[in-house]
RNA sequence: GGGCUGGUAGAUUAGCGGCAGAUCACCUGCCUCGCACGCAGGGGGCCGUGGGUUCAAAUCCCACCCAGUCCA
């Protein structure tokens, strides 16, 4: 979109002198108080500047620059707001907060949900993961994790907070009354903004060669390719905490002046000293100058930088290249700290999967970078730096540890085992023949078992294979992926309203009144399969609860409710027998209370487990999905490794203590600001509530969720919590499953009724059925082993007698025999015994027992053309069944009435045998 | 959520329709003062589970379970 020509044009900028004028290098506009400037401020338009001379009236640390900006905008009538979680919990598009104002969307920014303060300020961390790769080769201009500062104010048609003027004026000010830069320092590129589906016009604030800021101003909603207004304009700004720190220093990275005294220790750790201060600037300068972006570019700026200093390209590597591994290390633990202090646990999928990648990266740079500490050491280090500012990372810091170790020794463990089944690879003959790894085979091993093409060139070069890395690695594996994606069929929205007239919301009474198993009521709307109330005790499905059941009656009209669903504050009750009533009629509500108990009693137990399972495994444990039923339910959460089952017993057994103590279980209305505020985002774990109100599930002294469902008043009405089972759904994720009150007893009656009948069996009291069990499975595997040594003693006592029964023909030898009582595999063994003490003999051999028939046949009589497979096949003919195999051994069935006639098969085996040529 | 691998003796694994094998570890004996020693012999397998196809399945097909891995 061309914004409106307008949009940029501010008072602010005409009163205070400032000049548009248009980039004579990159063609875009800006405006700037320097009449002589002609360049717009950005690199690579211009270069990095403030490295060694920076432009602030003072140098500033993180955390002090953080305390000027929040302060500055607290004096300018803004509120400051605590940090938002780094894991996005709230948000059902996106894993992480990005972006301050990803705090408060969507609920805020779409206007259902007031903002926490208005204006408010934030310093919020955020991760971005697209620019991994080039973390430690730009000075800092790229970092997976920072800080973004802002101020936001949301205005709508009914409150004015402040919208550009005000807005940039306070940029202003910050920069140069606060931080004392010159006004002429800084230039405002105009520029537009999208993002998540938002759109804006935006002022990107530059100083000296950097962007310090961007000020974005959220007006429209792009809908197909339209742009619409907004119901709020809000101002989102964001703020480089860590550029601002940086420039306020003018170091020559940005690590310096983000990390301070941990940049030392960890390349301490890896036995490094800095490389010399002007390398360091210049790389830096020519990464921001040159944009770097890939391998390609770095390269370039490499031979650009080395000619500068008159070193060699070479000489420059080895001395930068130490320093980017180790910056970019202390970037990706920073996140690390931040993300599992949060409680993401690695994992294959979601931001499970970030971690984990991150943990990989980082295990890799510790090798390169030769320091001896384990990544968690690491980690654990961030943690001690940062919780100053951060004191919730020192929260966690037992879980951090164990599920770091955890994760570098799976990843450990995937990488031996990767590297073994590459030298297996290389053995196996198609490769070591070649003498190179194809391609593909490259790409399945990154794909399918997680190697790097690094790891598996190491390990094919040790064993002199050659292995090409194609540059657009990353592009097939994309490839492969794009190519065998199945679209995704959106599934349809029950129309549950359709054709229903206007109606008003529903008054829910069975919030209002939970122990109300009877109420009278008004029908609103009625047809054959629906029914509409001015007020309701049927709980509609939601939140993993299932809908009440019961009738609608009036006098000898009766419908019975199979289902409510709700929409629009509207609830719809799904009947039989409808069309008997018509809007204004009286009724009789009556819902099924035994199901209600039951759905009320699941869901309450499943608070109740989760506060358990937190308490024992760790406080990473949030709820991942949950589905209540009337005679069993399951909780999932999220937890790193398989839940044991003393585990599975101190969960249980911790529940039913809450259970015991008879603890109330309060549910009430609550702001969703103010309950945010008092119980923090623990709220959210059935996931995203909508709305300005929330309801609060409290177990008192024990859990307390956000949460729609109908519960127990006091957790002694649960009676018993019995977990049946627990299973791993996913990586990161266990499935507990459980019953409740009288399901829990129907539950541990079912296991006795099982183990009952296991008992009668094995024909042994329930007591003494592990020992029964065991000695049966030993029985029978003596017995496997005793039948082995039988049929191999017959075979070895059969042998001498049967040998001797053996005929000539033509230059072999032959032996038919049917036996009365063996099995396909005895055949075989007897068989194989008499071919190999004769070579020259064929045995064809059969059970009345079962019908099977094998014909085996010597080497020798191999060598002269046999083949017992193909006889085999005659004979199945011969005998009306069928058969077949290879030259030395040959199988088959035939109906036992047939075996009467086994002469005629032996006669046919012996034509075969004098066809062939005697002398092989 | 989608894709891809793999599950065989305690461990690592070969076999990929037709007699379940190897290496290490284990046990016994011999040899050496001893060096992850050498030699001979031995024990140890519901070939992940359940169906199906087949005369015949560790092997092919389907479903499930378990483990690993890549992508969003």
């Amino acid at each position: 979109m061309i914004p409106a020509a307008d949009a940029y044009n501010l008072q602010f900028f005409s009163s205070n002198g400032f000049l548009r004028k248009e980039c004579k290098c990159c063609k875009r506009h800006f405006w700037t108080l320097d009449p002589d400037r002609d360049v717009c401020g950005d690199s690579p338009c211009v270069p990095f500047s403030f490295i060694g001379d920076h432009p602030f009236r003072r140098s500033y640390t993180i955390s002090e620059m953080r305390e000027a900006f929040l302060s500055f905008l607290e004096r300018n009538g803004h509120t400051r707001v605590q940090r938002y979680p780094v894991v996005a919990r709230w948000r059902d598009d996106i894993f992480l907060t990005i972006a301050s104002i990803a705090c408060f969307q969507p609920h805020v920014t779409s206007g259902e949900v007031p903002p926490p303060h208005n204006p408010l300020a934030i310093s919020q961390p955020c991760i971005r993961m697209n620019d991994l790769d080039n973390v430690g080769k730009t000075g800092g201009r790229h970092l997976s994790i920072f800080e973004m500062m802002a101020h936001h104010a949301f205005s709508s048609n009914e409150r004015e907070v402040y919208w550009k003027e005000d807005t940039v004026r306070l940029h202003h000010d910050f920069l140069t009354k606060d931080l004392g830069i010159d006004g002429r320092e800084i230039t405002y590129i105009e520029h537009w903004w999208e993002g998540g589906g938002d759109a804006g016009p935006d002022l990107e604030g530059m100083v000296r060669g950097i962007e310090l800021s961007t000020l974005v101003f959220m007006q429209y909603r792009k809908v197909g390719g339209e742009y619409q207004e907004l119901p709020l304009r809000i101002v989102d700004t964001g703020y480089g905490l860590e550029r601002f720190t940086w420039v306020s220093q003018g170091t020559p990275t940005a690590f310096e002046a983000i990390y301070g005294g941990l940049l030392g220790d960890f390349m301490g750790l890896a036995g490094i000293a800095m490389p010399d201060e002007r390398a360091l600037a210049a790389t830096t300068k020519y990464a921001g100058l040159m944009n770097v972006v890939d391998a390609g570019s770095l390269k370039d700026a490499r031979v650009q930088v080395a000619k500068m200093l008159g070193t060699s390209p070479k000489a420059l590597e080895a001395q930068m290249l130490p320093i980017e591994n180790v910056t970019a290390l202390l970037d990706h633990t920073k996140t690390l700290a931040f993300m599992l202090s949060d409680g993401a646990v690695p994992s294959n999928v979601q931001a499970g999967y970030l971690a984990r990648l991150l943990v990989r990266r980082s295990k890799r740079l510790i090798e390169r970078t030769g320091i001896k500490l384990p990544l968690s050491e690491l980690i654990l280090m961030q943690i001690d730096f940062w919780k100053g500012q951060f004191p919730s990372l020192a929260e966690n810091v037992d879980y951090v540890r164990r599920v770091t170790d955890l994760e570098v020794s799976r990843y450990e463990r995937t990488i031996g085992q990767g590297k073994a089944l590459v030298s297996r690879l290389i053995r196996s003959g198609e490769v070591s023949q070649k003498g190179a790894l194809p391609q593909e085979k490259l790409i399945e091993l990154y794909d399918s078992n997680g190697l790097p093409p690094e790891i598996v060139k190491e390990v094919c070069e040790q064993q002199g294979v050659s292995v090409e890395i194609p540059d657009t690695f990353d592009t097939i594996v994309a490839d492969r992926h794009s190519a065998s994606k199945a679209a995704v069929a959106p599934e349809g929205v029950k129309g549950i309203l359709e054709g229903l007239p206007t109606l008003p919301k529903t008054e829910l009474v069975y919030y209002s009144q939970p122990k109300a198993r009877t109420m009278a009521a008004k029908v609103l709307y009625a047809d054959e399969r629906r029914i509409v109330l001015d007020r309701t005790i049927f709980y509609p499905e939601g939140g993993g609860q299932p809908s009440d059941t019961g009738s609608i009656s009036s006098g000898s009209r009766r419908a019975e409710v199979a289902e409510a669903q709700k929409s629009m504050g509207i609830v719809v009750h799904f009947v039989t027998g409808g069309a008997q009533f018509r809007p204004g009629d009286a009724v009789a509500c009556s819902i099924s209370w035994d199901r209600r108990m039951s759905l009320a009693r699941h869901h309450s137990s499943t608070h109740i487990l989760l506060g358990a399972a937190r308490k024992v495994l760790g406080s990473h444990v949030w709820q991942q999905g949950a589905q209540k039923n009337v005679d069993r339910s399951r909780l999932d959460i999220s937890h790193f490794e398989k839940i044991t089952p003393e585990q599975q017993r101190e969960i249980e057994t911790t529940a039913n203590r809450v259970v015991e103590a008879c603890k109330p279980i309060k549910t009430y209305f609550e702001d969703r600001n103010v309950a945010e505020q008092r119980f923090g985002f623990r709220l959210y774990q059935g996931g995203v509530v909508h709305g300005p109100t929330i309801r609060v599930v409290e177990v008192e002294g024990w859990d307390v969720e956000a949460c729609a469902g109908i519960h127990c008043e006091n957790t002694g009405e649960i009676g018993v919590i019995k977990i049946t089972k627990s299973e791993r759904i996913q990586d990161g994720v266990e499935r507990i499953e459980f019953a409740s009150g009288e399901a829990a007893l129907r539950a541990i009656q079912s296991t006795e009724a099982t183990l009952q009948s296991v008992a009668e069996i094995l024909n042994t009291p329930i007591e003494r059925i592990e020992k029964a069990s065991r000695v049966v499975m030993d029985d029978f595997s003596d017995c496997r082993k005793g039948m082995d040594r039988l049929r191999r003693s017959m075979a070895a006592e059969l042998l001498p007698v049967l040998a001797s029964t053996s005929e000539q023909v033509g230059g072999a030898r032959l032996i038919a025999r049917a036996f009365g009582s063996l099995t396909s595999s005895d055949l075989v063994a007897l068989g194989s015994s008499l071919v190999a003490s004769e070579p020259s003999l064929v045995a064809l051999l059969a059970s009345k027992a079962d019908g099977s028939v094998v014909v085996m046949a010597g080497d020798a009589a191999v060598k002269g053309g046999f083949s017992a497979g193909r006889a085999m096949a005659e004979v199945a003919a011969v005998l009306k069944g069928k058969g077949g195999g290879k030259p030395d051994l040959g199988q088959g069935r035939v109906p036992l009435v047939e075996m009467e006639r086994f002469a005629e098969a032996s006669s046919k085996v012996r034509a075969a045998m004098e066809s062939l040529n005697p002398r092989g």
